[in-house]
DNA sequence: ATCCCGAGGG
DNA sequence: CCCTCTGGAT
């Protein structure tokens, strides 16, 4: 594909809206949660860790610490044992019971809807204050994950690595109020057919708008 | 740049 | 064995 130009390539960014929004029009949060406290726990849960392991642990944690409050006085012990299968278990404890204490300590018990809120919290980066917003908040945000990265990549909607500059770029190309549903779609393409080692271009439904296959000969 | 860390797939 | 899975802190 010959360089485009920024003019075509957000038309083809629109098209690829289009075409997601037809593959994937049930796409949304994977997570299994009630209220923006749960939320927020699964979210630092779900860091390199499948979406699927997530959900099988956090039911017993939410039964046994509902609540900031609860959560913030957990024995730290128990909570790693509780949330171990899902890897990184000591820094995922650690950032659960110490933004649960900040919630209790400094938000009033409850979870701050704003990004430059979410962010100071122990745990919380863009991407899971963006999941956290968009979802338990109705506010937009991109939520630039390993699927986001890869997906948008191969697409050429970036040329970026790093998360904050294909959140950037994309902020330029996907319209406003599609941030959050965009991400969800984006998602779960990267999960059913934009494999991380072996694209399903053939059945692809983005493939004529997308250079990789070209350039990867399939 | 490196570390945390378990589990599943090829 | 190596890579990947809804990252973030040091």
């Amino acid at each position: 594909m010959a360089r485009e130009t920024a003019s075509a390539r957000r038309a083809r960014a629109l098209r690829i809206v289009r075409l997601l929004a037809k593959a994937y029009p049930d796409a949304a949060c994977a997570l299994h949660y009630r209220g923006a406290f749960e939320l927020l726990v699964a979210t630092i849960l779900s860091a390199r860790c499948t979406d699927k392991k997530v959900n099988e642990v956090t039911p017993a944690v939410f039964a046994r610490f509902p609540t900031p409050t609860a959560m913030a006085q957990a024995d730290p012990a128990e909570l790693e044992r509780l949330i171990q299968p899902t890897g990184f278990y000591r820094q995922k404890a650690q950032s659960i019971l110490s933004a649960s204490q900040d919630l209790v300590g400094r938000f009033d018990g409850s979870v701050p809807g704003t990004l430059e809120a979410l962010v100071t919290l122990r745990g919380v980066g863009r991407k899971t204050a963006n999941v956290v917003l968009g979802n338990a908040f109705g506010v937009p945000g991109l939520t630039v994950d390993t699927h986001m990265t890869r997906v948008n990549r191969r697409l050429a909607l970036t040329q970026h690595e790093d998360p904050e500059k294909i959140e950037l770029d994309l902020m330029e190309l996907v319209p406003r109020k599609e941030w959050t549903i965009y991400s969800h779609r984006v998602i779960q393409h990267g999960r059913v057919c934009c494999d991380a080692r072996r694209p399903r271009c053939e059945q692809c439904p983005l493939r004529a708008e997308c250079p990789w296959p070209e350039q990867h000969g399939s």
